[in-house]
DNA sequence: ATGAGCGGACTTTTT
DNA sequence: GTCCGCTCAT
């Protein structure tokens, strides 16, 4: 009956097994996080603790949230139903729609996409005569999403937290916004868990009811947890006190998105008598990965300590490379010969990622592999639901769910088409707030009284007609044949259609995909809960394909073969991280390249360039200090620039013309076995006139260690190393 | 009411 | 260098 047990670790069974009262799982990269939380999970139901619906089990994702529906399914041997297992929104969205008339909404009310948070802010502030552009709405949601992060509703927020918004305060500018989401009855995703947390405040009979049922609540990734969410845990847990929760302060890469890494630090004091159990057994990588990525991220200092250690039997393996180019397209080239070499030894391409710090990166990678037809994917882009036809065929549904969700209606009320131009959309808007209705309502009574004209009244008067025939549609024939008719009938369908263009073929596929996913659900209901808070697009795993993505998105992924490039101080750790969120900033770049080296199982390969473009003009660039705080005995240093040396002294002279002839022969693995470009041996002083291959004549004005600035005469003030340039 | 052209932004974004 | 959103002209 236990030998799940006997899979463990001691450290992993004593997480499992510590099943009473509060614990703090400290599960470093590669140590069986996951494991651990779906064992102790289907530990709870098979020791009968607990009925699967009186467990709570939090995650992040939906995709972790999936995963550990099938693992824990797969512990029990039978699919586990009944569950409250999903991510902090979705849970909370269930609680809200269940006592939704208690946060002044309606069960079936609309989650709005960041879209449309953005358009409602915009014209609240419109309403007010503000000027957008001075004091963009785009600034003030994240204010407001910062205090919802914390809980905080418009009449919560401290006076001394609120700043001036133009001439108006941003407090107000949030009450009205709050305002207009109950008027539209919907609510944004920073709401749900603030009204969820709310009414557990408000409302103890709610509360004592869900502390009946959750017997034990299992939280998964708690360093991402922001405030809000963690009261709503605190408060679920209260009266049990069986919070188990799993994380890595060491990963916590998401506070510029409200995550406080306080919560995890914090966990002792929080929940008193706490138990924790750190797993530091890794699993996944090599030896050298680990001590490269432990020395790094022994230089943060807020940290709860843990140490990672080899778990594997494994050999010493390959060190972690370290590699120095001259610019990022070389960089990009050696990345994809690198890959291809790898492929001609017979490793899967979807077993090597590229880890970028910011998208922009992404590109040269994107255009080299183009070039030479290496198949790559890129993970991040356009989501399905964000795609604009997505969008369009789901505001339809969400006005035939709910016609008081104005934010649907603007977005399809003249799409495709109707002559329905800023005028007639005026008109809609002043008799809304006359009335005190939905814009669909004051449409129809502006039709019926014959208001508008031409055009758009004809235009309107049929959509209205079409909603009410749609909605009957719905009633009688259901939400798949709803869907598909309205396509059609509204011209939607025919609106891309007459676009002849291959990107209009790729929406009417998506369209029908679309139809394809909505006859999974039995409601309408069920289907727009799935859109907003479900769907994500981590299809297509099968392909064997390159991965490039941010650092961000890897989190919880491994791959054989880990690229790191663009370690240059500036772009990695970002300097606007740097500018904005000083010390504090620098950990989190820190952490973020400790999450990267250890998303590696075999090979990690990080490369700096002396040169990169960015935006219109080349930029000189030093090495990042993490490649400093790597420890020598775990990297083996290379590039080109050596390559250059070895061969033909002097580098500079040669440069070039040589790595133009290697690129010629088709000669590649060279210049990976190579050492960097060595130091100068003579000091460049300041004064003294040099010249650099890219920016041309200029005269030093400081000099610090290996480090110039020089004021070249074209190209402007520059950081450069000494060993780029030679004296005029 | 709709399309061309200019001006500004440009880190990360699980829901 | 490029994308996007807004303004202005048609």
């Amino acid at each position: 009956m236990s030998d799940y047990l006997d899979r463990l670790n001691p450290a992993q069974r004593e997480a499992v097994e510590a099943v009473d009262g509060p614990v703090l799982v400290l599960a470093g990269a590669g140590t069986g996080k996951t494991r651990v939380l779906t064992t102790r999970f289907a530990h709870i139901l098979l020791t009968r603790r607990a009925f699967p619906n009186q467990v709570l089990a939090v995650t992040f994702t939906n995709k972790a949230a999936r995963e550990m529906r099938e693992r824990v399914s797969a512990l029990l041997g039978e699919p586990a139903e009944g569950l409250w297992l999903g991510t902090f929104h979705a849970l909370a969205a269930r609680m809200l729609r269940r006592h939704a008339e208690l946060v002044g909404r309606t069960s079936n009310f609309s989650i709005l996409d960041p879209d449309d948070q953005l358009r409602l802010l915009k014209q609240v502030m419109e309403a007010r005569r503000m000027d957008v552009k001075r004091f963009t709405p785009q600034g003030l949601m994240g204010t407001i999403q910062r205090w919802k992060d914390r809980g905080l509703l418009p009449d919560q927020v401290p006076r001394e937290l609120d700043i001036d918004w133009g001439a108006e305060s941003a407090r107000d500018l949030y009450a009205a916004y709050q305002e207009r989401l109950q008027a539209l009855n919907a609510m944004d995703f920073g709401d749900l868990l603030m009204l969820a947390t709310d009414l557990l405040k408000r409302e103890p009979e709610i509360l004592a009811q869900y502390h009946r049922r959750f017997r034990y609540i299992l939280v998964d990734e708690y360093q991402d947890t922001n405030l809000v969410q963690y009261y709503w845990l605190r408060l679920l847990a209260q009266a049990s006190k069986n919070i188990c929760c799993v994380g890595d302060d060491d990963q916590s890469i998401y506070s510029w998105r409200g995550a406080e890494i306080e919560n995890i630090l914090r966990f002792e004091q929080d929940f008193p008598g706490a138990k924790i159990v750190r797993l530091e057994a890794n699993y996944r990588s090599t030896a050298p990965i680990l001590r490269a990525a432990s020395a790094l991220i022994a230089h943060n200092e807020g940290r709860l300590g843990k140490t990672l250690h080899a778990g594997r039997n494994d050999a010493e393996g390959e060190k972690v490379e370290v590699l120095a180019f001259w610019d990022s397209d070389e960089e990009s080239r050696a990345v994809a010969s690198r890959i291809e070499g790898l492929r001609a030894d017979g490793h899967k391409l979807a077993e090597c990622a590229v880890l970028v710090r910011a998208g922009f990166q992404t590109r040269g990678f994107e255009e080299r592999f183009i070039t030479i037809g290496l198949p790559y994917r890129i993970v991040g882009g356009l989501r399905f639901y964000e795609r604009a036809e997505i969008r369009d065929a789901i505001a339809y549904l969400r006005l035939l769910a709910q016609p008081a969700d104005d934010l649907a209606f603007e977005r399809i009320v003249n799409t495709p088409k109707r002559g329905l131009g800023d005028t007639a959309l005026r008109t809609l808007h002043e008799r809304a707030r006359a009335d005190g209705v939905p814009l669909a309502e004051a449409a129809s009574r502006v039709v019926a009284e014959g208001g508008l004209r031409g055009k758009a009244r004809d235009g309107l008067r049929t959509l209205l007609a079409q909603f009410a025939e749609w909605r009957e549609t719905l009633r009688l024939d259901g939400h798949v044949v709803a869907l598909s008719t309205l396509l059609d009938a509204s011209g939607y369908i025919a609106m891309w259609q007459e676009q002849k263009t291959p990107e209009a073929a790729g929406r009417i596929e998506n369209l029908k995909e679309l139809v394809r996913a909505v006859a999974e659900f039995e409601t309408l209901g069920g289907f727009l809960e799935h859109v907003a808070l479900v769907m994500d697009n981590d299809n297509e795993p099968d392909d064997d394909k390159v991965v490039l993505m941010t650092l961000h998105a890897a989190k919880g992924l491994e791959f054989d073969t880990v690229f790191l490039p663009g370690w240059e101080e500036g772009v990695f750790p970002n300097q606007r991280a740097l500018d904005e969120g000083g010390g504090r900033a620098l950990e989190e770049e820190r952490r973020l390249a400790y999450v990267g080296i250890t998303r590696a199982k075999q090979r990690a390969i990080i490369s700096h360039c002396a040169n990169r473009r960015i935006y219109a003009n080349w930029q000189s660039s030093v090495p990042s200090r993490f490649i400093e705080e790597l420890p020598e005995d775990a990297i083996r240093t290379g590039g080109s620039a050596a390559l250059e040396q070895r061969n033909a002294p002097p580098v500079f002279a040669t440069a070039r013309p040589l790595v133009a002839a290697r690129r010629a022969s088709g000669e590649h693995a060279d210049a990976w076995a190579a050492t960097p470009r060595p130091p100068r041996t003579d000091r460049i002083t300041e004064g003294t006139r040099v010249f650099h291959q890219k920016f041309g004549y200029g005269v030093v004005i400081d000099a610090e260690d290996d480090r110039l600035d020089i004021r070249f005469d074209n190209a402007g003030e520059k950081r450069v190393l000494d060993r780029f340039v030679e004296r005029a």
